[in-house]
DNA sequence: ACTCACCCCAATGTATACACAAAACAGGGA
DNA sequence: TCCCTGTTTTGTGTATACATTGGGGTGAGT
């Protein structure tokens, strides 16, 4: 692996999980020792999370994780709901939609074993983004919904999901998964629509409660 | 301005241009010697590109300038009208809709020259693009438009607009300012999908005749 | 004549030295 | 004591040398 890809996801994971918290200096020099590479590909690790938006210039000299609060997880869900429900709606109308009939069925699964099943839960996730990629066959959209992933997984950090929480979800998916199946593509619209106001609000609920 | 600024700005204006057209391989060196910098500047601009999507590596020694065609512009599209539909809402619901009751009185006046006001009315358009994005407040819709329009400006290179379209795409900009000054989110939504659904028939078409 | 292996070359990846600029600090004057 | 100015320091921007890897070409062997 190069070294600007190994600094650029060591620095990605380390935000994202709120090691690095908002707000840190990252100069080029103490990072570069840090992680064991040389200021060219930790300049290159920088540059991409620069426009990630994950770190940001305050000023020409100094670089620092971006914050990440509530009203930026507001406005990340209503880029979220454009592009998702766009995507749904295409995944839904076009002929390879086998494989959301099995990832429907892998969900009403996954209702069974409620405890423990969190990172099984996120890998299903991972499994259905990774196909609706592939079935709206569109750069553009593929490259947006990367994008909001990327800041998605600093909110989800912030919000401990609850188990009851995540039952309803993956019962949410099973049907936006199902819907597409179907070609209904209202449906999986709607349905995606719905899930992302119930995600947002647990999301915004949990950080309220945390912050007490 | 810095290096890596200058070469990013000339390459990315070539790309756009079509001086350098899909396909076109990029050294680092001989680029770099091309443009006076050094490989160092040269190669941050290239991984910026990248980043855009302009430019691409084909494989892990050969990287080429992107290809677009009229399918992209159709997949360019779909992922504009989900973003800007959203956006175009969001103004029409925020508080500071002056600017687009001025906007949409400049589109009126516009309308008046007709020729050899090409330049003109891009630069209202762009105008138009700012204010949306000072109106959104959010960074993440902001960010994703400024890529969609990275992308479109290649496709208005594609398709040599006439001047009755350019007449039509004045007046569907002048409903959609005024919808958003006048609050009337919905109408704002719908007018930028029918103007969106105009201006690709329009470059489709464009591009068709062009090709015979 | 065709194929396979080895070597050479060329292009990218990385390290480092130098240039430049901005911020901090110290010193002197008001 | 405060402010202004000059100097020092520290960090980024750029150039370049070195390392590494992948590809292509040439040679020999079958």
């Amino acid at each position: 692996m190069r070294a600007s890809e190994r600094a650029y996801a060591a620095l990605l994971d380390e935000i994202q999980r709120g090691i690095l918290p908002p707000g840190t200096v990252l100069g080029e020099v103490e990072q570069s020792q840090r992680l064991g590479v040389s200021r060219t590909p930790m300049r290159e690790a920088m540059r991409r999370l620069t426009a990630d938006g994950l770190i940001a210039q305050q000023s020409p000299r100094v670089t620092v994780v971006t914050d990440f609060d509530a009203d930026d997880i507001r406005k990340l869900f209503v880029t979220r709901r454009a592009l998702e429900e766009t995507a749904a709606r295409i995944a839904a109308t076009q002929p390879d939609r086998d494989v959301f009939g099995v990832l429907a069925r892998s969900f009403e699964q996954t209702v069974a074993d409620d405890e423990g099943a969190i990172d099984a839960y996120y890998a299903l996730i991972a499994e259905f983004d990774a196909a609706v990629d592939v079935a709206v066959d569109n750069a553009y959209l593929t490259q947006g919904l990367r994008a909001i992933r990327t800041h998605l997984t600093r909110a989800r950090r912030l919000a401990r999901d609850n188990s009851a929480r995540l039952q309803m979800s993956v019962a949410e998916h099973n049907l936006i998964a199902r819907a597409i199946a179907d070609g209904d593509a209202e449906l999986a619209a709607h349905a995606t629509h719905v899930h992302l106001h119930n995600a947002l609000t647990s999301i915004l609920e949990s950080i309220r409660e945390g912050s007490q």
